[in-house]
RNA sequence: GGGAGCAUAGCUCAGCUGGUUCAGAGCACCUGCCUUACAAGCAGGGGGUCACAGGUUCGAAUCCUGUUGCUCCCA
């Protein structure tokens, strides 16, 4: 035989991920059994692997297989959604470098262009996955734009049209300059910008007055419609009712009075722009003021600005700004940090703009994904988000679903004779029947209707995704709809709760009355060792694939899970993944250690019953803590737990019990209870660690084709004995003592020695014999008082004594077991002012008041023990 | 400005219902081992005023209040 002594990845890694996929092990069909159901949070069709989706996906990958191991039909749906915004952007840069204008193409042809770049490159990341060693059923795989989806899209538009949810409206929105397209409030991230705040005067008209406003944005005085100050400010009090000259252009304008203004801030004079600024705007509506409009859509001045028309807002900004120092309308500029909204997709500066938009109005239709989450019918883990989730659901604001864009849905709704009256429809044959009976115009021709030219955002698809990829709006009878929904959990990022996870509950109660799903977990944020966000400006986010090639992909998952718990960030460190590996080489080696022994069917094995009925307890009891944390959703618990069976209990403890000397062969009882332990914890570690998990698998036995670790049964929870759980504690104790005495005395682990032990209870010590004079490197075991020359240890209250003829320190002992003893003594002092204590005998629990009496014993009987070990040493 | 969370070993984090010899794990560190499964390993070891100050309790890392520091969400 000749096995690696090092675990290659490499080798086995592509070979079952293949065998899992030819054999349809992944793949789903509704049917009797009780199905465990995942949808994927869709990746962005553009994107590429990063550290985020590793973590996310390891995860949802962990729970699918355990549940398809737990007999379960498993379907993790895999898909990529269409990323209107990102996508256009890439297509719109693609074509750039060709020469190619997007303004210069029909919607058509653009289209055209965007499907060939999906089709070319959408979809890396789905095949990265598979590399992960994902589970998905890859047959059910959808993209949030194959027409089926896009058409339950659409027919959600239009119901939610009916029933009044959703309008078209004027509203001030975020508007993206360079990306040309409307953002909701979700998709602007603010950051903090160093700024000026200038003071410029206004001339008062028909006065030699001025008044005196502050201003970070100077280029939007030409957009100004008013002043504002408040109308107790005496300050300004002689000033109400006049109008103020905007500075180079002399527009006059109203001082009005409100009460919304700071007197404090700046110089408590307000100017105000309704266009292009939320609170001015609201301002604008109470006061009935002009809203004048200066900006273009690509954040250049247009007409109504009247000076430094077609140049970009930030140039006009230093420019207006030297000329109004000039002319002397700016008295002084000061430092400010101001708040800036940019846009999460282009990172472009977000401009308040008005502008015509499709809303869906979230008062009411929200109150069932509140509830829901509240009373913990959709449970969120942490559940710490619950408070965050209701805040946002409390608050909640229409929600801006239009998109001035190509790439996506087109909005369904008609216009009619280029009017600004529409009608909605699925169709454009509906739409012209539902416009000739509002017309009243029978004749009416579909060269009449228009269609309005923006698409939905991306996440009016997204957030039907748990029904869509079943088919569910289009058929809401659907046999996969009505078997695999609602779904079990949802693994994504708390960054997407709102965006995401919140408008799904929305939906999935809008349109089956039901949740979508019944657990959400929600991850952490990747973050390099620095606490840092992993980018890609930063550079400072591994390439996962190599992590994977360097590592192995099961290294890499137990790497991310190792230091992972829910909801909190994960700090990566590539020595995670140097963990993950070794604990790969450790679990191979395991395995070349069994696959290495020959069976002696006559020898007898006798010896061998309470390793292995001690290996049959621990794994009971570890089972039962490994259930808990799942249930619980402690999934990086869950690894530890299996980390530490596997290495410690089945290698470190078990392995080395029943492993025979060099070149001996093993009984063929051990052996045939070791290979099902083998596999027993194999099972329990192929959900983290599906690929090397398998290969052991394949080899440890005789296996047919077809057969596979990932759909063998999961193991059943059993009792277990927690008496014999601790005599091996006690056994162990032993073995370690020993162990230590040998490595403090500098000895050979190879040098034999004899152990005296006073007990009061021989009889676990005989039970543990074998253990102990193979563990400990024992030549005899006896029972009795220290013999002369011996150093002692004492293990509860057991005396264990090693002779050492010639190689003992006696001062050095007297002064050890002193130690011990002053320990246990104040030690033994706290227990029993504890149970001298009245109240706490009568009020504590009764287990703990006799866990209490019988720490009590153990102490008096190791102090007794301690003090005749003194007695002896003189 | 409003809300939430966190603070435990040098680092990253567990500690779940207040009660086991409860102060733990991994990494890092120190000592000794190439003991034919594994040096990607083995056997041992050192290391913490549980942020600070009060309080509740028979009993607090754990519950409460305040302080300080950090993080996140919302505006």
């Amino acid at each position: 035989m000749s096995i690696s002594a090092k675990y290659n990845p490499a080798e086995v890694e592509d070979k079952w991920y293949a065998y899992w996929l030819k054999h349809k092990f992944f793949h789903s069909e509704p049917d009797e059994r009780e199905p465990y159901t995942i949808v994927i949070p869709p990746p962005n069709v553009t994107g590429v692997l990063h550290m985020g989706h590793m973590m996310n996906n390891t995860i949802q990958d962990v729970l699918t297989r355990k549940a398809r191991m737990e007999g379960k039909n498993a379907c993790w749906v895999p898909g990529t959604d269409h990323a209107s915004i990102a996508t256009e952007a890439k297509v719109v840069a693609l074509l750039k470098e060709r020469g190619v204008e997007k303004s210069s193409l029909s919607r058509e042809e653009f289209l055209a262009h965007a499907w060939e770049w999906k089709e070319k490159y959408g979809g890396i990341i789905l095949e990265q996955l598979k590399k992960l060693g994902a589970s998905c059923d890859w047959e059910r795989t959808r993209f949030t734009m194959e027409p089926k989806m896009s058409a339950q899209v659409i027919k959600v538009f239009v119901d939610l049209y009916q029933k009044g949810y959703i309008y078209r409206g004027i509203r001030m929105v975020n508007w993206d300059p360079q990306g040309k397209t409307a953002l909701s409030d979700d998709e602007v991230v603010y950051k903090e910008t160093p700024a000026k705040l200038y003071h410029i005067r206004y001339k008062i008209e028909g006065t030699e007055e001025w008044i005196t406003i502050a201003t970070v944005r100077p280029e939007t005085i030409l957009g100004d419609t008013a002043i504002c100050v408040h109308p107790e400010d005496e300050r300004y009090k002689h000033l109400h009712g006049k109008k103020a000259l905007i500075p180079l252009i002399d527009r006059p304008i109203p001082i009005i009075t409100d009460t919304y203004v700071d007197r404090e801030f700046g110089t408590g004079a307000l100017k105000v722009t309704p266009a292009h600024d939320p609170n001015d705007y609201e301002l604008g509506l109470k006061h009935n003021l002009e809203v004048l409009d200066i900006l273009n859509d690509d954040g250049t001045l247009n007409q109504k600005a009247q000076l430094y028309v077609g140049q970009d807002r930030f140039v006009v900004r230093k420019k207006i700004a030297k000329e109004l120092e000039e002319k002397e309308y700016l008295l002084k500029t000061e430092d400010y940090k101001s708040n800036v909204g940019h846009s999460e997709r282009t990172n472009a500066v977000i401009e308040p703009k008005i502008s015509l938009q499709w809303f869906l109005k979230m008062d009411t239709i929200t109150i069932p994904a509140l509830e829901n989450v509240l009373n913990d019918n959709v449970q969120l883990h942490p559940a710490k988000f619950k408070n965050m989730y209701r805040s946002w659901m409390e608050n909640v604001r229409d929600w801006c679903i239009s998109r001035q864009l190509w790439w996506g849905q087109q909005i369904p709704a008609y216009y009619i004779n280029g009017s600004r009256d529409f009608v909605v429809a699925e169709s454009a044959e509906e739409a012209l029947e539902l416009a000739r009976q509002k017309t009243g115009n029978a004749s009416l021709q579909m060269d009449a209707l228009e269609q309005d030219p923006d698409v939905l955002d991306t996440w009016f698809s997204s957030w039907l995704w748990p029904m869509s990829v079943f088919d569910g709006i289009l058929d809401p009878e659907s046999k996969d709809l009505k078997y695999y929904y609602p779904t079990n959990d949802l693994v994504t990022a708390p960054e997407i709760l709102f965006f995401w996870v919140a408008r799904m509950i929305i939906a999935g109660y809008e349109y089956e009355g039901e949740k979508p799903f019944k657990n959400v977990y929600l991850t952490g944020i990747v973050r390099d060792k620095q606490g840092r966000k992993m980018s890609k400006s930063l550079g400072n986010s591994p390439d996962p694939l190599e992590l994977m090639v360097k590592y192995g992909a099961d290294g890499v998952r137990t790497g991310m899970l190792f230091s992972s718990p829910a909801g909190n960030d994960l700090l990566f460190d590539e020595k995670l993944c140097e963990q993950g590996r070794n604990f790969n080489n450790k679990i191979w080696n395991a395995f070349r250690l069994i696959k290495g022994w020959e069976v002696d069917n006559t020898k007898d094995g006798s010896t061998n019953k309470v390793a292995i009925e001690w290996f049959r307890n621990r794994f009971a009891q570890t089972l039962q803590e490994l259930e808990d944390n799942f249930k619980n959703f402690r999934i990086s618990d869950s690894l530890h737990t299996v980390y530490k069976l596997a290495w410690d209990d089945f290698c470190s403890w078990y392995l080395e019990m029943v492993k025979p000397p060099f070149g001996e062969a093993i009984d063929s009882a051990t052996y045939e209870a070791t290979v099902s332990f083998m596999e027993d914890v194999l099972k329990v570690l192929h959900p983290f660690m599906p690929f090397i998990t398998e290969e052991i698998w394949q080899q440890l036995r005789e296996r047919q084709e077809g057969e596979s670790l990932c759909i063998t049964r999961w193991p059943q929870t059993e009792t277990f004995e927690k008496q014999l759980l601790d005599e091996a504690a006690v056994a162990f104790d032993a073995v370690q003592n020993v162990r230590n005495l040998r490595n403090s005395k500098g000895m050979s682990p190879k040098e034999e020695l004899k152990l005296v032990v006073r007990t009061e209870r021989p009889q676990l010590y005989k039970n543990w014999e074998a253990v102990l004079r193979k563990l400990a490197n024992l030549s005899d075991l006896q029972f009795g008082d220290k013999p002369d020359g011996a150093v002692s240890m004492v293990v509860g209250a057991d005396e264990l004594s090693v002779p050492l003829e010639g190689n003992i320190d006696a001062a050095a002992e007297r002064e050890n077991v002193l130690k011990e003893l002053e320990y246990t003594r104040g030690f033994l002092a706290s227990v029993d002012k504890k149970l001298s204590n009245e109240r706490f005998v009568s009020n504590a629990k009764p287990e703990v008041v006799e866990s209490e009496r019988k720490k009590k014993a153990d102490a008096e009987a190791k102090i007794k023990a301690l003090e005749e070990s003194l007695a002896a040493l003189g």
